[in-house]
DNA sequence: ACCGCCGGGTGCC
DNA sequence: ACCGCCGGGTGCC
């Protein structure tokens, strides 16, 4: 059956939507730019930046006015906010306080206000409150205020409330929100004023990280082991571990306990760690976190959680298709062809008959809407340049989309649409007519605060993030846009859950509107807090809200005492390649102008800034390692070279994207990790473009490059699609007449034996360089070898097709794929290879190793063999070295700290050394 | 009395 | 608010 609904809305507009920016003179230019996912534009919360780094400078009594004005009421030891009100009419320095809830209760009195409001206005410390008693009050009631922030900024706040009048008094007693012990667990977190703040010691990274990792691993055979079949809809058997994923997720979505750390108590519903409390029933998420590790079937479980789980545990209503029933939808398409004037003929129009029984099966309900980041291609401007009109990639949601149908039984008929923005030219109920709705981020992000979004404006029965921690940036506006989805079923999927900090999980609880910690300052002030200071009772409140929102197992867990996950053995064989002497030759020459060139820059000291030319080198070789004819402009850029060290921005700049669109995997010198948006400066370094708008951000307002500490500008950001975002044109490749290479000859020398030994094995070529797999071609061909390709210019469709293919065990099929490196998303599913070959070495050892976990992963049912060919005596032989280097301190410094940025730079610089043999 | 004192009106910011 | 503060009424002992 034809899937056409699948392609959905294909325009895509950028509508930002009604925002106040009201700080910024030009929102306009910033969201131009998307900056605003990465400065915090608009942002009134401040002070909350490094909250890691707060003390407590002391505290103040004072009194909370007017009461009788506002409805907002709280209990004795309860917390409230603090909040400047600039605008009030009768006073600039109105300080309103909110309870919990975020109801106003009064207001600061104004003499204590006059001195609060500068303080918080120059954002110099948080004030946080807690009214001690008096909390009936009719008139006015007292409040204990906290003052924290960093230590440099206390004389500033002390000295502020004394030409005020006030004093704080010395921070030796700590207010009730902290907790500090283990009171919260009886409730009733009244003020104790005895634990000594000096004893809450902050938790360096390390020991955070380790602690992080116990609130999974201690989880015992609990509650969580139960399992559950799937509903027959589900058409790929699931493990054990899914099972009892399942059976958690199907439990939690129709569970009616209340939220963690909610009590009921006497007809009120009391939170223990603010001491709120309301007649209603707090609503608790119908969903979680399920962050098992990367490889365990998170999607699949949530397959069949979609399909299993419809109401009351009831399947999804979907039609099972059998032959009399075929017949008599068939008959129904006519019909409904009639009435709706469809052409019938068109695959379409019976997609259009599919959705219109699901409406009728579903009622009101809609279901589901997956964002899925894991799959997706982001926006880039067509010219490279940042600000540019935006476009998106039409194409980019392939495998998520084939992932539903893989795992959906055939025989059953579930509506899945692929949503790529609002569009008005079309009905927006095409929606809610869907079974499964998939998206972006971006999509949603994109579409939030346009008026007549469908994906805003639907009650959604299930909503899941899948990559979920990718909301990490609470600013962003894609976070605000996925939390304003309206569903109850909510659903967070992630391998990491916490990357550096606790701070990684307030958007994910954020995005499950947990009360109250949808709020950031109450789940600063009774989470992250007193973890990060290491109050007694911290941990174990962050540990008793995971554990009952959270299902985790990684890889190495055991479900009823055997392994989760058995997975086939996995070889890494490394093939030494001898060049000939016309390869060597060519590739000396290069070198040698090349080691001229870089070591000329080492004397002059500017490497860096030769950084551009210097990977052009590098690539040049790495390139003639694999064919001569990789390398385009073989003829350097070095040779007529009698100018300056001192090269124009634009030059270095256009070298950079060279580099880049020939498909090298280079790295990023903030993250560490493959380049993801990859974005060049004008001192011509490249960085993700979340990473160097981080930098940015933290350094405005005169940020520097990281590598060379050269003026960093937004507006000089050049934006370069990755090779595989670009629609290359493999046309041009025979312009020369086809020759092999040494590697090429191994690898065929390979490919022969393997397929006299294993007729019927399947394997994978893998290399950063599509050309070079273009070049591959023709040696296959000749051999007689049934191969497909796969890299990232390649359409949607022809993609799904070359994964068919290859997946297929019919006799026939496909023997090898041809697949850059980079291709496919995480969850692309290759596991009909055994055999990998990886053609060329990548800077990044993790990139490599998530290119052979595309094979050896769930359903690999053979021992996987991956062979490197590494050219002797190269620089691709220097590369391997690099690699173990990474990959020993990957492995031995599990928590150690990120390398500053002078490290990084000598490591960098050492690396070249390495590599041209300096 | 351009004061003190009294007692009613009144009440956040 | 069973307060403070304000401002009008008032005024020997």
């Amino acid at each position: 059956m034809s899937r056409d609904s699948a392609r959905g809305y294909c325009q895509y507009n950028i509508c930002r939507g009604e925002r106040n920016y009201s700080c910024f003179s030009s929102p306009d230019f910033y969201s131009s730019l998307g900056l605003e996912d990465f400065l915090s534009v608009g942002d009134t919360s401040g002070a909350e930046e490094d909250t890691d780094l707060a003390i407590l400078y002391g505290t103040l009594r004072g009194s909370v006015v007017g009461l009788r004005y506002y409805t907002g009421i709280v209990n004795n030891n309860e917390m409230v906010a603090l909040q400047r009100e600039p605008n009030n009419p009768y006073d600039k320095n109105a300080v309103k306080v909110n309870n919990v809830n975020g109801d106003q209760v009064g207001h600061i009195k104004k003499e204590l206000a006059a001195a609060l409001a500068g303080i918080m206005d120059n954002k110099l410390a948080l004030i946080e409150g807690v009214v001690p008693y008096g909390a009936k009050n009719a008139f006015t009631m007292p409040v204990q205020m906290s003052f924290w922030g960093r230590e440099e900024n206390k004389e500033a706040v002390l000295d502020q409330l004394k030409r005020h009048g006030f004093k704080l008094a010395p921070p030796l007693k700590v207010g009730s929100e902290c907790g500090f012990g283990s009171k919260w667990i009886s409730g009733r977190a009244g003020p104790s004023y005895s634990a000594p703040v000096h004893a809450a010691v902050q938790l360096t990274t390390e020991q955070l990280k380790s602690e992080f990792d116990k609130l999974f691993e201690d989880l015992k055979e609990d509650d969580k082991t139960c399992e559950m079949e799937g509903a027959e809809a589900v058409g790929t058997p699931l493990l054990p571990h899914q099972k009892q994923a399942l059976a958690w997720m199907v439990s939690r979505e129709n569970s009616n306990d209340l939220p963690p750390f909610w009590e009921e108590r006497s007809n009120f519903y009391y939170n223990i760690l603010t001491n709120f409390a309301e007649k209603k029933r707090p609503k608790n998420v119908l969903g979680g976190i399920l962050a098992d590790d990367m490889g365990l079937g998170k999607t699949l479980t949530t397959i069949a959680l979609i399909l299993t789980n419809f109401q009351d545990s009831k399947p999804l209503p979907v039609e099972k298709i059998t032959s009399d029933k075929f017949y008599e939808l068939m008959e129904v398409v006519k019909l409904t062809n009639v009435f709706f004037n469809l052409p019938t003929t068109s695959a379409s129009s019976y997609n259009c008959f599919m959705s219109i029984i699901h409406l009728a099966a579903l009622e009101n309900f809609q279901t589901t809407v997956v964002s899925y980041l894991q799959y997706q291609v982001t926006t880039y401007g067509p010219s490279s340049h940042l600000g540019g009109e935006v476009k998106r990639n039409p194409n980019s949601n392939c495998f998520c989309y084939d992932q539903f149908e893989q795992h959906i039984h055939q025989d059953f008929r579930v509506n899945i649409y692929v949503y790529y923005g609002s569009d008005r030219s079309k009905d927006p109920s095409v929606l809610s007519e869907q079974d499964i709705v998939l998206t972006t981020y971006n999509i949603l992000a994109t579409d939030y605060g346009v008026s007549d979004s469908p994906l805003h404006k639907v009650r959604w029965l299930r909503i899941v993030l899948d990559e979920g921690h990718t909301i990490r940036n609470p600013n962003a506006q894609q976070t605000k846009a996925a939390l304003n989805l309206e569903g109850h079923r909510r659903w967070v999927l992630t391998g990491t859950p916490i990357q550096n900090s606790v701070k990684d999980l307030w958007s994910l609880i954020s995005f499950l509107k947990l009360k109250p910690f949808t709020d950031r300052e109450w789940w600063h002030r009774t989470i992250q807090r007193p973890v990060t200071m290491g109050a007694p009772g911290g941990l174990g409140r962050l540990q008793s809200l995971i554990r009952s929102i959270t299902l985790r197992r990684t890889k190495t867990s055991k479900v009823k005492g055997k392994p989760i996950l058995e997975l086939p053995e996995r070889k890494v064989l490394i093939q030494h390649v001898t060049l000939t002497e016309e390869e060597r030759q060519i590739y000396q020459s290069v070198k040698k102008e090349g080691k001229a060139a870089i070591s000329r820059f080492f004397s002059e000291g500017t490497v860096l800034a030769h950084y551009a030319d210097i990977l052009g080198v590098l690539l040049r070789l790495r390139q003639l390692c694999c064919h001569p004819h990789l390398c385009i402009n073989a003829s350097s850029s070095f040779s007529a070279d009698n100018k300056t060290s001192e090269e124009l921005p634009e030059t270095l700049v256009s070298k950079m994207k060279l580099v880049l669109s020939s498909g090298s995997d280079e790295e990023c010198a903030v993250c560490l990790e493959s380049l993801t948006l990859p974005v060049i400066t004008r001192c011509a370094h490249v960085f993700c473009k979340p990473c160097i708008f981080e930098v940015i951000r933290s350094e405005q307002p005169n940020a520097k490059c990281p590598l060379c500490r050269n003026e960093l500008r937004v507006e000089h950001l050049v934006e370069c699609p990755l090779e595989e975002e670009i629609d290359s044109s493999n046309g041009k490749k025979s312009d020369r007449e086809w020759i092999s290479s040494s590697k090429i000859n191994a690898l065929m020398h390979a490919l022969v034996e393997l397929r006299r030994d294993n007729p019927t094995a399947k394997c994978l070529v893998v290399s950063q360089f599509t050309t070079f797999l273009s070049l591959i071609e023709n040696p296959l061909k000749e051999s007689g070898f049934a191969f497909t390709r796969l890299d990232g210019s390649m359409a949607q469709k022809k993609r799904v097709e070359a994964i068919h293919c290859f997946q297929s065990s019919q006799a026939g099929s496909p023997t090898v794929m041809l697949l850059s490196l980079k291709a496919g998303g995480v969850g692309l599913n290759l596991t009909a290879a055994s055999r990998v070959f990886l053609m060329d070495p990548a800077w990044n050892p993790a990139a490599e190793d998530q290119c052979f976990d595309r094979c050896h992963r769930l359903g690999q049912e053979h021992n996987v063999v991956i062979t490197k060919f590494i050219v002797k005596d190269s620089v691709e032989e220097n590369m391997l070295k690099i690699q173990n280097k990474k990959r020993e301190l990957a492995a031995g410094a599990f928590a150690t700290k990120k390398p500053s940025a002078s490290e990084v730079k000598q490591t960098k610089i050492n690396e070249i050394k390495a590599l041209i043999d300096l």
